[in-house]
DNA sequence: CCAATATCAGGATTACTGATATGT
DNA sequence: CACATATCAGTAATCCTGATATTG
């Protein structure tokens, strides 16, 4: 990672200082400040999240990409429907199936419904590296083992207050 | 960005009803929804702030750079402390101060107290595009408009939390 | 013919590793 | 000489824009 010596002072506390000094009170420095965390959280996060699965030779990203096709149906999920619910854009979904295809994790078959369309299949090889994967983050906790049940709740419901105001989705019955 | 037709339901509700089905109430599907909360919202944010600062040749990592040497000492701050600072691996700060030198926002100067090292400066141009970049994310609130202060106080707690449980600072008493 | 499904080629950013030049 | 500062080269990952082939 990138912290071989950690700053003796939190610096995003000292950024919202010398913001409200500069810019004055009405200046949104909280927002600032929220924002900043959410990067570096998102940073460390990934950092760590993506060194627990390294060692089965996924990043996180193509790991999310295995979950799915475990919950998806047994015959396959077509690559824009992997796009769509791992919410990246369709040349990310097209190299990253591409990558566990040469790990032998997934295997692309045509879409019998579909001329157009491939769908991609987990492996056997792919759901029990999967499975691995699954217990070396769940004995971390995803990363987040300093936060206990009620701050997940906060956490979360702050997230998706975040993403209903971006639209990232519609419905809010689920 | 990435999202022409969002999806009907909650993704990631989706995943953590899957995930506790699947791996039973044990597993810490609280902890991966908020892990995958975490990951979604940064991806939001970090569009919506490189779209705001774009028309000002800018991504929100440079712009960040640019303020951190507009509260810095007037005759500039040495690379390793633009990269602590920045929490950045040495060699993207380099990166970075250069495509800044590139543009005329960035000036590079010896460090006078250490033949070794490089100083970098902000040039009246670079305080002059630092200024309008900082209109346009005061305008649209850093994209987190949609929280309120009490909102943006919680967030910024947990966000605390966990960089603290992850060492990401030393001292408490800032 | 128009729209949808993917893929490919290529450019932009950023992170990281390892090697290197310089100075303390 | 060991250590620190910084850069460079090269690799990897991801995102994005356009262009393209195929099929509905």
């Amino acid at each position: 990672m990138s912290n071989p010596s950690p700053l003796p002072f939190d610096p995003i506390v000292r950024a919202a200082e010398q913001w409200r000094a500069r810019w004055g009170d009405d200046a949104p420095y909280d927002a600032m400040a929220s924002a900043t965390s959410i990067m570096r959280v998102q940073q460390i996060l990934l950092a760590t999240l993506d060194a627990a699965v390294a060692p089965f030779g996924l990043t996180f990203a193509r790991y999310e990409a295995l979950v799915l096709l475990t919950f998806s149906r047994a015959d396959g999920l077509p690559m824009s429907k992997v796009g769509e619910r791992l919410m990246i854009h369709p040349t990310s979904a097209t190299n990253i199936v591409q990558r566990l295809v040469a790990q032998g994790l997934v295997e692309r078959l045509p879409n019998p419904r579909d001329g157009r369309g491939a769908l991609a299949r987990i492996t056997d090889e792919g759901r029990g590296v999967m499975e691995q994967a699954t217990a070396a983050l769940h004995e971390i906790e995803f990363g987040l083992a300093s936060l206990d049940a009620q701050e997940h709740e906060q956490l979360f419901g702050l997230m998706h207050t975040l993403r209903v105001g971006r639209g990232d989705f519609t419905d809010e019955t689920t």
